[in-house]
DNA sequence: AATCATTATGTAAACGTTTACATTCAATTA
DNA sequence: TAATTGAATGTAAACGTTTACATAATGATT
């Protein structure tokens, strides 16, 4: 059994509220008093019963994470990065991922409407009416992560998808390459269609040749990559380097060179984004985007706290995360 | 602001003792007020409050799952199953790393006493004075996953690392190899020890050669892998084949292989433990053992929810997760 | 010494639920 | 019909904390 401050006021002979007082560190206590209490609860070995405390003040120090249905590298530095920040500043992680038994929306729900988080931070790969719906009562605030900067009015914690593949684009330029392919990732992913979009302008501003056939689209597997390199080198005109729109897939494109008895960066340069550790090892090390994960986890988690801790409404703010050139050997 | 029972049972007319039976699916309430209780809930978007309802009942339907300082794979897959786990059973998924901020000890501190956790998940790879004394109250239910059985009298889920370790070898004393490494973990990790005491145990019954200067000790990673792969393979005598305490060191291995110019595996050859996500892709696909990842997180969390549900104290148990042998190119 | 301001402490209500116990009401039995 | 049972519902307390408000004690100012 617990202590609980009744029985400390007892055996302090204060009140209870002299007690909590003591406790909760405010300053119209005497300070004698104050010494006295704190040793009588150190002796008792107390702990104060957090649902009580979050019960009573109407929120919780519980900061929700809502995660997609994948599990990767990405997400367990972000998990961390998160729980870093916000214990820091006296709250919890709660993970809350989003499966086959239960859908993102339900999960959003659930953190908005049961009080048992007081904020929470979405990772969304994309936005529709649904998700769009069960965020609109705000009842509790939350910050989102995503690719897309684009979601709506919301706090929005992002990648710089664009200018990141921009500038690898320019990077390969300034190398001297010319004829450039990519492998881009889904559709619907707005990482992906944001990293096409920087590739595409980069390519007609910076004046690189590139052609729909040297287009090619994936799913952010090791697998599709392959398939997609495939695809692109078994053409009659093959460029000189490909820029993939993540790790796994440019080292789909390691096994089709390897295949076709293709050297890289000789034959066939390459370039990824991510920079996931497998990369610093595969032969050659691969060049590629580095996403600082603790920073995003850290910014959201901040971002957050400070929704939870001040009263008056801010404007939604979007803030990108840079992200850094990792340049290895593959191109 | 979120309607309660108290709004809930003036609409409908009732005491709020009977809107909390009907809600929480009692049957002793009439069929016909139940669905009126019901109808009125849902026209008010009600969503019970966890805070209340936990603190009320004296437990909480959280899961704490605590973490040691590290962020890999293995982690991010162990949190997606114990939350898929919990989650169908109604719990949730509180993650609380220790890292430079918070100990260990911290840690389950604030899970024991807090009140916040019903029960709660520890994942550590050794066992001291200072985490026992903690874990002694035994304030909330919990289990431990560890690689060591033998840390005390708990409810632990283990990898059975020292049958897998046994079993890797004769595996390669099967295909014919007879003079054998080891690459070991670190003194203090309890799955390192049992791998190597399972190696040395398969070696003196399968009658294997192998020697102090063949087993080196390294830290799991894969720059700590290349250098003792290093002293291994320039000595005089060569072995046929090196058991890796894990993946990473075992790529570490194959890094040295490369610059000595060795061939994998007809130069020596290689065997891994942990089957994380590059094993498969590396050159040649690496030989490993496969750690069930999904199995541990779902049988801690199905263990840890009946000792939180069962009133009647159980004596505690071991479970043994079993692994798997995957046969790749590297011996 | 009387008044006022300030600081320290106490009293009691409040938060939203659950639940033991009490009550009511209808159905069954003697 | 009266007594008994059982189901449906109500009443009120309880959980551990915070906090608005009330009161007491202290110190400062006249």
């Amino acid at each position: 059994m617990n202590a609980n401050i009744k029985e400390i006021a007892k055996r302090a002979n204060v009140s209870i509220a002299t007690v909590s007082r003591a406790l909760s560190g405010q300053n119209n206590v005497r300070e004698e008093t104050k010494k006295h209490i704190l040793k009588i609860a150190r002796q008792l070995n107390y702990n104060p019963n957090l649902l009580a405390r979050n019960f009573v003040k109407g929120k919780s120090n519980i900061i929700g994470l809502i995660l997609p249905d994948i599990s990767d590298e990405f997400f367990s530095e972000i998990i961390k990065s998160i729980d870093d920040t916000s214990f820091i500043s006296g709250y919890f992680t709660m993970v809350i991922s989003s499966h086959k038994n239960r859908s993102l929306v339900e999960s959003i729900n659930t953190m908005m409407n049961s009080g048992i988080a007081g904020g929470f931070i979405l990772l969304v790969p994309f936005m529709n009416s649904e998700i769009e719906k069960a965020l609109k009562s705000e009842r509790v605030p939350f910050v989102i992560i995503s690719g897309d900067s684009e979601l709506g009015d919301y706090d929005i914690i992002t990648i710089d998808n664009y200018n990141a593949a921009y500038n690898a684009v320019k990077f390969l330029a300034d190398n001297g390459y010319k004829k450039i392919a990519h492998i881009a990732g889904p559709d619907e992913n707005n990482d992906a269609a944001l990293r096409r979009e920087g590739f595409l302008n980069a390519c007609t501003k910076l004046k690189l040749e590139t052609k729909k056939s040297w287009i090619v689209k994936a799913d952010f597997t090791l697998e599709s990559g392959e398939r997609a390199a495939n695809l692109i080198l078994k053409q009659k005109e093959r460029p000189e380097v490909i820029f993939a729109a993540n790790d796994m897939t440019a080292i789909g494109c390691y096994n089709a060179a390897s295949k076709l008895g293709l050297k890289i960066p000789d034959d066939i340069a390459i370039i990824g984004f991510d920079d996931v550790l497998i990369s610093q090892y595969v032969s050659p090390p691969l060049t590629t985007i580095k996403v600082d994960t603790e920073t995003i986890g850290k910014t959201a988690a901040e971002k957050l706290i400070q929704k939870m801790t001040q009263t008056e409404k801010l404007k939604p703010q979007t803030i990108k995360i840079s992200t850094e050139l990792v340049i290895r050997n593959s191109c």
